[in-house]
RNA sequence: GGUCCGGUAGCUCAGUUGGAUAGAGCAGCAGCCUUCUAAGCUGCGGGUCGUGGGUUCGAACCCCGCCCGGAUCACCA
């Protein structure tokens, strides 16, 4: 790595020259910025004080000590407090010299010892997948993926909520007025049963309403609505093991699991291990008790049993209802404790949207409270909401963008696009389709995923994702260039490959070198930040300054073939790490396009 | 109300964890195709980094106050 060459070079400078060591946590190598000359800068400030020297005296001496020492730096010059190097155009040809045949650059070079599980997706089996969940199965896809080249191990879990109030409401309006089978209903399964679902909530909002204006309060309208005693009923069935409700449930929840499984084949993302939580729902009682026993916990008069955070700056926590059933929280400490004690993970991710940073806050208090040391490995990988133009998307208000809708509507922009460019016609039909699947899908991933996990993000679906400028379709245009460039070299006889005996570089070339350099950096980068964002953006980066040296140099009119074996080489290369990356965040490369 | 997160160009977003004169894309305007693929390239205009203070050689970034937006504080999940 170039900074720790140049860093230790700094420090043997530094004490060679004032025969004291630098203070580590002062030493900072940036890129340079373009204007001035240079590839790495140091800046010297911080270390004016413990020298009583001018920064641009301390520069000045120590970029000499540094040449004079190491034969890598050609060059340096000062400008106020920093010490901007030059690096040898040796240094990135033996760095293109020796990764020109490295399939696996960019990855880890050696194994981590660590097993991470990385929980995301975990949907609720009675309604479609929507526009929230793709960004939540795309990031949690793409971190696990990045991790894995960052060399953890990593097992990805899905934990399936299937089984509760809100499945037995879509079973009794099934019941009543559905009765079809999604074959029969010509319907993917999992929309089959979300329609049961919206029809038992306007449903339910008539006979309130007509109990409203009989008399009734909202509130006891609320609860005594014949539909919802109903609904309360067919759960206290379905937790007594009755035949009729089960079969009932697993039949819907099969035709659910069938439409997920083809959104999640047509999105690119997979699980390891699929959890249900109809068998995890009663683990997690054990430990509450556990904990009561310990005094950690308190029970109040009406059987309900707490755990008291205040002290924590949170509030009082409920771990289990007064009739002694679960909650969301004493089901996520049951999943946590079997997923350390089955899979001795060092970490468990959980990814999670934002509005649920709370739950996560209590869930690790009240595990270490409880003495669970494998507490302090998990981590809720919280990422913010997508937004609509009119703001967040409301089941009730029909404004869901569904996930199926909106990949195919990519797919069809990506088909006319490609179309009126008239780019497909030399492709044969099969062949235009995987084209228009892989584009639509890249331009999805792509806007998806270039935006910083954390950040609250909009979605304007009348725009519709863009092909131009910062686009996955863009990248991949460019990847389906440079092939088109190595078939012409291969075509006639050159190889794409080939070592360089060049001494020099030209500024194209080593920008793109340096930024073929630095893509290891960011595959790490983008694990510890969590972020396939940075890997979309480096991307971007390297497509745009690959399509300017492109457009600068025409390799093939380059009459000198050594120079011209070394531009292919590069673009090889690029092409090489633009796919790397591109199967980090999901986004296929096309040979043409 | 308490806690947490966010506010950067007309719009969508970067900003390497405190460094140099804050960057891209889109949209707008003006150019570049007898072509290694124009889904591209070049140029122009566009900013009180919400706001007021503080910390220091140096702040979009750290600290405090305020304004605006969002989330959360359920015997929902």
């Amino acid at each position: 790595m170039l900074e720790s060459i140049l860093n230790e070079a700094f420090i043997s400078a530094y004490t060679h020259l004032y025969q004291q060591q630098p203070e580590q946590k002062f030493v900072s190598f940036q890129k340079t910025r373009t204007e001035f000359e240079g590839d790495m800068t140091l800046v010297v400030f911080p270390f004016t004080k413990q020298l009583h020297q001018s920064p641009e005296k301390i520069a000045n001496e120590i970029g000499q000590q540094m040449l004079l020492e190491n034969a890598l730096i050609k060059r340096f010059n000062v400008v106020k407090g920093f010490l901007n190097l030059l690096m040898d155009d040796s240094y990135w040809i033996d760095f293109y010299n020796q990764n020109l045949e490295n399939l696996t650059f960019g990855k880890a070079t050696a194994p981590k010892n660590e097993h991470i599980v990385i929980e995301y997706s975990s949907p609720n089996t009675n309604k479609p997948l929507h526009l929230g969940h793709i960004r939540n199965n795309l990031l949690g896809w793409s971190v696990a993926e990045i991790l894995k080249a960052n060399g953890y191990k990593v097992t990805k879990v899905n934990l399936v909520n299937d089984r509760g109030i809100h499945i037995c409401k879509s079973m009794i309006a099934w019941q009543k007025w559905g009765k079809q089978t999604p074959e029969e209903a010509d319907l993917k399964g999992d929309k089959l049963v979300g329609a049961m679902y919206v029809r038992f909530d306007q449903e339910l909002k008539k006979e309130i309403a007509t109990l409203v204006s009989e008399g009734e309060t909202q509130e006891n309208a609320a609860k005594n609505a014949p539909l919802m005693v109903q609904a309360q009923q067919m759960l206290r069935k379905w937790e007594a093991n009755d035949t009729e409700t089960k079969q009932l449930w697993s039949t819907m929840n099969g035709w659910v699991y069938a439409g997920f499984d083809s959104t999640y084949k047509k999105l690119g993302v997979d699980f390891d291990i699929i959890y249900y939580e109809s068998e995890t729902y009663l683990l997690g009682k054990a430990i509450v008790f556990e904990g009561l026993s310990k005094n950690i916990f308190v029970k109040k008069p009406d059987g309900s049993i707490w755990c008291d955070l205040t002290a924590d700056g949170l509030d009082e926590k409920l771990l289990l209802r007064s009739d002694g059933t679960s909650v969301y929280m004493t089901q996520d400490l049951g999943t946590a404790e079997q997923r350390a004690t089955s899979l001795y993970p060092q970490k468990m991710i959980y990814v999670v949207g934002n509005e649920q940073n709370y739950h996560f806050d209590v869930l690790k208090i009240v595990l270490k409270k409880l003495g669970r040391e494998w507490a302090s490995g998990i981590e809720h990988l919280s990422y913010g909401m997508v937004e609509l133009p009119e703001g967040k998307m409301k089941s009730r208000e029909g404004t869901v963008v569904d996930a199926d809708d909106l990949m195919d509507e990519m797919i069809a922009t990506a088909k006319l696009t490609t179309e009126t460019l008239g780019k497909s016609d030399e492709l044969s039909e099969k062949e235009a389709d995987s084209l228009y699947r892989l584009i639509g899908l890249g331009a999805l991933k792509y806007f998806m995923l270039k935006v910083d996990p954390k950040k609250t993000m909009m979605f304007n679906p009348t725009e519709s994702i863009d092909f131009n400028g910062n686009t996955g379709p863009f990248i991949q245009y460019t990847h389906a260039r440079i092939r088109s460039i190595i078939r012409k070299a291969q075509l006639a006889n050159i190889s794409t490959k080939a070592k360089t005996t060049l001494k020099e570089t030209q500024p194209k070339e080593k920008s793109l070198l340096k930024l073929l350099h630095s893509f290891p950096n960011i595959v790490e980068q983008a694990g510890e930040n969590r972020s396939p964002a940075l890997v979309a953006n480096f991307m971007f980066e390297l497509s745009k300054e690959f399509n300017q040296f492109y457009q600068a140099s025409p390799i093939f009119k380059e009459d000198d073939s050594d120079l011209r074996s070394f531009r292919i080489g590069i673009s090889s290369l690029t092409a090489q790490v633009l796919k790397t990356a591109g199967t980090l965040i999901g986004m296929e490369m096309p040979e043409k396009m």
